[in-house]
DNA sequence: AAAGATATACGAAGTTTTTCGTAGATGCAA
DNA sequence: TTGCATCTACGAAAAACTTCGTATATCTTT
């Protein structure tokens, strides 16, 4: 029950719950499966040691359980982008953003939102 | 020679070499334990790896070899930050710097420095 | 009811990454 | 020169993560 961060494996799955709410392992395995070939009994595994770690919860009344995330979607991207920042940027966060507008397109109303951001932020200084 | 994408313990010590620029293992380890406790073999093996997968070059005219890293600080970032951006947020960059922003300090001077950045890409579309 | 499909549990092998001990070489100080 | 400190090389244990096979139970279909 430690909630300790999840492994690159561990958040594929996450991102699946996220994405859809709470998932029959099948129903998982099926969306990773999209992407590249992995076995059921893989990804069963891995969500029964998430299950152990916390990171989801499940519900065993009926014979194939039903999973879901125990962790928030933006809490969860908050903390590895700590973590991120800290090892890849040490700790820079506005160097990191002005690397990733910098290399990734942006859509005139993502400019204007993240503006807008940025003057209130400024205002609030 | 594949230069393969740095593991977290390869990037600990790239950040030192970045910062300090060419040293020995000795010099990068008493870096590293300024931050945490690690053995000196351990550091050594490391960079041995790394040199080995291309990451750091070395000159070994004298007999306590000198290493320096063999790939660019802004891009390895930015071949990380591709990474991190596909695993915790699925590709969406302007979500991850909206987020970044929104949890961080910055000072006037970077606030204005992205909002430059911003204006000369909404200039570009 | 029997057969086949599908489920969970679980051990264990496979990979990758990290850590460390030991051996042997070289430098340095008394 | 002798002995102590420091260096590299290297194997291999340890730890973390991933993958999978097999046993067994439960539906579902005929």
């Amino acid at each position: 029950m430690k909630k300790t961060n999840p492994t690159e494996g561990e958040l594929e799955i996450l991102q699946v719950l996220w994405e859809l709410g709470p998932c029959t392992v099948r129903a998982v395995n099926d969306e990773l499966s999209k992407g590249k070939e992995v076995g059921y009994t893989t990804t069963l595994k891995l969500m029964q040691i998430m299950l152990e770690k916390g990171l989801l919860s499940r519900d065993t009344s009926k014979r194939t359980h039903v999973y879901k995330a125990e962790v928030a979607e933006d809490v969860t991207q908050k903390k590895l982008l700590e973590r991120f920042l800290q090892s890849t940027f040490k700790g820079s966060a506005m160097k990191m953003v002005m690397q990733a507008l910098g290399d990734h397109q942006a859509s005139k109303d993502e400019l204007e939102e993240i503006k807008a951001l940025i003057e209130k932020k400024e205002k609030e200084q």
